[in-house]
DNA sequence: CGTTCCATTGAGATGTGTCAATTCAAGTGG
DNA sequence: CCACTTGAATTGACACATCTCAATGGAACG
């Protein structure tokens, strides 16, 4: 959020032209450890930079890449937020992530070479893109970034293995908690309230991610609200009571 | 199963001494391309091979690990059923992968060096355990060998984001319609029929893995026999109609 | 200032879960 | 080899969480 609101003040709404130093190098990035937390001593890190691409800023609504695109890197969220969805062959809409600065998304498309996913900014958004090429031939030299990279992908697998047990086995309120406290904790990393935030998404979206209808979602939050866990206005979202807020979510929701 | 009943027949049930070859070499494995199928040329082979260790076949509802056991390598199945589930806080269990022979599982581990979920033998199976820290260090020196390994974790996250999709959007009829899909088209990449096979797993095992109840999936299953699209006989499925099959599941199960 | 999309709320429909009873299959021990 | 035990599978009746449909209100954006 504050991210973009600084993006939005340096270059205006429309104008693409700006000042903002987007080449500001992985070591002097804010998000520090979160990105590429590694164990990567400085000079591997200067190297890890080399091959960084750091593009202009991505427009609300606008796309990174699309399902069954040519694969060619990944990236990491600098500042706004970005979710992947992939469509069911009924032209259905399924959110499969929803990816915070400091987060790398984009690892689905190395098994065929092309993207498994879409992926879009939910707001304006500034990402790093990390060819892939480039990537595997440092990992080849670097034992550490080969090391981080494993990590990072089977992160994503066990990320997707907690969703994949909450759409199974928890119900409506309990996926919700879930994800209320998902994006707290997120934000408490990037050392932002963790009992205030804006939501990064629609409900829409949020049903779409949890699987439930818009209906259900609304219904939820207006609950929780009336139980005092949360207090809600419009995406604006305090969390007034987190234990009872774990409680409901009945899941650990660690990251 | 082949690979089940040739191990039962040469050493028996009891005796765990035994005579079959677990040492023969992946240059010589009947999977072949499957497992690691990959663009490794001979000499690289010979090198992964040097590291694969072969053990001893796993009983029926043997753990291989468990949840939070330190993680040291990941596995290949070489015969058999493997399932791997979590346990959500409460004690429920909630599967998040099955593998047949060729398939690779305990990705999920690298992250935080323990293993996210459990792994047991659905049946009698024997598997190859890979050491991780030899994988690395090969994989530092074979530029082949680390590619296939990041794309097989690529492809370990496009699976589970199938799996995220069909839960979220498909109702029972469908998401067991895919299952038995997905089955009979592994089954029939190991030149196995893709029409008729015995399920790796209980109804319970399959209610669990899809988020469904017993209940539902034997209503199912019968549901699908009476449209005459299957023939079920206890464990015993016979897909009958195979584009109906697919109509129902909506979906395209590839793999 | 109007258009459009998002969100809320209510009423009713429905797919799936839960509970309970029964049958069936497999493995065990006498 | 036959009871016996135990877990798996089936089937029916009923409950209920969530979806669908519909109407309305509200926010955002050009």
């Amino acid at each position: 959020m504050i991210n973009m609101e600084e993006i939005n003040n340096v270059h205006g709404n429309s104008s693409r032209k700006c000042t903002l130093n987007y080449s500001v190098s992985c070591n002097d990035c804010r998000l520090g450890t979160l990105c590429f937390p590694l164990a990567l001593k400085s000079d591997e890190l200067v190297k890890l930079d080399s091959i960084v691409q750091r593009g202009m800023p991505l427009q609300k609504s606008e796309h990174l890449f699309r399902e069954k695109d040519r694969f060619s890197s990944i990236y990491a969220v600098r500042s706004g937020v970005i979710k992947t969805y992939r469509l069911t062959d009924d032209g259905r809409e399924q959110i499969t992530g929803l990816y915070l600065p400091g987060e790398i998304f984009g690892m689905d498309g190395i098994s065929l070479n092309a993207h498994s996913c879409s992926a879009l900014a939910l707001e304006t958004s500034a990402v790093c893109e990390i060819p892939f090429a480039s990537l595997e031939v440092l990992s080849q030299k670097v034992q550490n970034l080969q090391r981080h990279f494993f990590q990072l992908m089977s992160r994503e697998i066990t990320e997707e293995q907690q969703l994949i047990t909450l759409l199974s086995k928890n119900n409506a309120e309990e996926r919700i908690a879930a994800l209320m406290l998902s994006i707290s904790s997120r934000n408490a990393q990037r050392k932002l309230s963790a009992t205030q935030f804006r939501l990064p998404m629609s409900r829409i979206d949020i049903g779409n991610y949890l699987g439930l209808s818009v209906e259900t979602v609304s219904r939820v939050l207006g609950r929780l609200q009336r139980l005092k866990v949360l207090f809600v206005e419009n995406r604006e979202i305090t969390i007034l009571d987190i234990k009872a807020l774990q409680n409901l979510a009945g899941v650990l929701v660690a990251e």
